[in-house]
DNA sequence: AGTAACCTTTACCTTGACGTAAAGGATAGT
DNA sequence: ACTATCCTTTACGTCAAGGTAAAGGTTACT
């Protein structure tokens, strides 16, 4: 099987963008597990490049790694005993209402920054027009 | 005019629920200015108040303070020359483009959670299931 | 005019998230 | 078997974003 193909952890780090270091950290926090080989070396394959990239998605809009590790263990949940779901049930609704939160932060701020754009726009517009007839009508205003 | 009251570092921390420390700290970084009473203190209006928020907001999503900055600069911008706004509407674009891409990455990582939670739920409608047929056909399984 | 509750600056401390370097083992290719 | 290029752990360094404390000035209230 190609898909369960292990590669070590400079490989990984060179696919996903990030540094060795990065990746051990993430190990040191208990965020990601990894097997070894005979000498040592990690080795990952596909569901751990999954594990990562979700944390990256995570940090690329400003959790801290305590928050994607929250995450990641609701994720990990093995469904055995109920008690265990439903903990990790409540967990996910705190998750998505800061996740809901965030989102509609950058919507506003979409929204300013596009209302701005447009503001700065009709302004260069404006300037453009005057500077059309300050060279067509006449050379200096008042 | 009520609306161009001005209050002290104390009162805007409060009404932000952040420190004074932070206020102070953006100010030093940049972010944002403050006239001052005879004695020296810091004053603010509801302008300042506005920038401020926008600046939480930003922090919020993860946006480093730096990266505010360029936002806020955009937004400072006095349009008096062409060429000036150009050049912050080409900032602009590189911003959007930025805030778009995170606005995907939480949708798509909403849906993630969202996902998630339904398989649990399912999950743990089915040990449920399991559970009442147990406590009512047989006492003990095998 | 006294004083509590604010504010000022300066400066060192902390925490998260890595960067970087050292000293040495593992693997792959020749 | 040699060697380049990985990898390992350990450990100190760094940078952003503040926290916190000290020493003292300002306001508001009585």
């Amino acid at each position: 099987m190609d898909k369960n193909k292990l590669i070590t952890i400079g490989k990984m780090a060179a696919e996903l963008g990030i540094s060795t270091r990065t990746i051990r950290y993430y190990e040191e926090k208990g965020l990601i597990k990894a097997r070894r080989s005979e000498g040592g070396y990690r080795l990952y394959n596909r569901h751990d490049r999954r594990r990562l990239q979700l944390i990256l998605r995570g940090k690329h809009f400003g959790m801290s790694l305590e928050q994607i590790l929250d995450i990641l263990g609701v994720a990990d949940t093995e469904p055995h005993e109920a008690a265990q779901i439903r903990k990790a049930l409540s967990y996910k609704k705190r998750i998505m209402t800061d996740l809901q939160e965030r989102l509609a932060n950058i919507q506003t701020m979409i929204h300013d920054v596009e209302q701005l754009g447009k503001k700065m726009e009709a302004r260069l517009a404006e300037l453009e027009h005057q500077e059309k007839n300050r060279s067509t009508t006449n050379k200096e205003g008042e």
